[in-house]
DNA sequence: ACAGATAGCAATCTCGAGATTATTTTTCGT
DNA sequence: ACGAAAAATAATCTCGAGATTGCTATCTGT
């Protein structure tokens, strides 16, 4: 009947991924997606009605998939008044970038720890893929920006590749989603890229030298990077989308 | 029709709830603590067909218990091949008690530094009746268990209670849950008592000292503890209820 | 005119049946 | 007798309708 929802509906968000196997997968990846984008806008009340003739799915399914957002921490649930995407503002930002700046910190000390010579070979892979697609970003189209995005997560999930800890990665990862929503918001303003790269460049030094501690000050710097950028952009105002309509 | 279940099969799960609102609430927290008892055991398949029987309630209900179980990482859920409950092991021990003592460290921390009178006035009662409740302990009662558990729970929790950082404080609470099957089994072969006090009143001392480098080494000592006697009573066998039949 | 209460409405929560998929058992061929 | 394919079985995943709950607007009384 709506198989083709799938394709339709459905886009990588981003990284790679494997192919949803379950229709819920399939609604959770498209909400989230939409999510990130802005689509749905922080604070908007998710009715499940609504969304139901939006993505074509029943209240069951939707349901379950705005489950699976509130454990990513993307939507939050009030009870039994129904689901809402969840605000952003600037003390939930500062909030993440610190809890971030603890566990990249932290995974990153682990790599230098274990990483052997295959963690060293991807690093230095995935460095040089970034830095090209670095280059690539003066032409201001928004394929090299997607192509730089995608880049720029390989190095930095390169970096913590080589931690041992299955919960603090999965930690990790579910942070950098939470992120996405800021990160997009911080590249309206425009990148710096020539300070982004020395950062990288930074980075990628230190790791290959193991200086854990010098590495952790500049990873530090660089997740705080984007709080300076939105805040001083005013982009996000003290009081922030707590009904949905702002500027 | 079935209103009466909620009293029936509802227990609170050990620290304050408020009462379920919603039937879904309710499955969620009922199986939560037949997980953490042991009753569903590690491994073990999760048929929402025979729950069904067993906590009388609907498919869907306990799909979305079963899914608020997955987010707190004591159910896992294998594609479409349904639930089961999240296995224990000895690696999976290691890396839980290795994450919580990076964000119990880094919570304490930020409490030191934020911490004010209040915060020290709560701390300073709640050790007190923890004090209390393992004088009590000797008892060999399970009341008395009971009470002591109830109140470590709640001297660690002020501890860190004047950390400002909302996601620590919920990552923090979800590693507690999370740990607390693995507490009841290192609880079998018998507490120390007099060696767990001691470093309760040393935290409490180099709390209020506002010494965080030394609270952080005891109780990094103190989270370590209950995996020593884990693994010497060898309670947890190196292969552990992978599959129910180990290999 | 204002405050409180009641009636109506909208959205959610709950449920059981149907469709889809994975697993097991049986059967056939070599 | 062993291996592989196919049917039967059992579970999950999906769906729409009914019951329950929360919210809003109107109405009445002071």
């Amino acid at each position: 009947m709506n198989i083709m929802i799938r394709e339709a509906t459905i886009a990588t968000g981003g990284m790679p991924s494997s192919p949803p196997a379950t229709l819920i997968e399939a609604a959770y990846r498209a909400i989230r997606r939409n999510i990130v984008l802005g689509v749905h806008a922080p604070g908007e009340k998710l009715r499940v009605e609504h969304l139901k003739t939006q993505y074509d799915m029943s209240s069951g399914t939707l349901r379950e998939a705005l489950g699976l957002l509130v454990a990513d921490a993307l939507v939050v649930a009030q009870g039994q008044r129904g689901f809402s995407v969840a605000p952003m503002s600037v003390s939930d930002l500062e909030d993440l970038v610190y809890l971030r700046a603890l566990v990249e910190t932290e995974a990153a000390r682990q790599s230098l720890a274990n990483g052997d010579d295959d963690w060293e070979a991807s690093l230095v892979s995935c460095f040089h893929r970034l830095t090209r697609a670095e280059e690539r970003l003066g032409a201001r189209t928004a394929e090299a920006y997607e192509e730089w995005e995608r880049r720029n997560f390989e190095f930095h999930e390169a970096l913590v590749s080589a931690a041992r800890s299955r919960r603090l990665l999965e930690l990790r990862a579910r942070l950098h989603l939470q992120a996405e929503r800021y990160r997009r918001l911080s590249a309206l303003d425009g990148p710096r890229p020539r300070d982004v790269h020395n950062e990288h460049q930074q980075i990628y030094e230190l790791a290959l030298k193991r200086d854990a501690d010098r590495l952790v000050e500049v990873l530090t710097k660089h997740l705080q990077r984007p709080v300076d950028v939105i805040l001083k952009s005013g982009l996000l105002t003290p009081v922030t989308a707590e009904t949905g309509k702002a500027a």
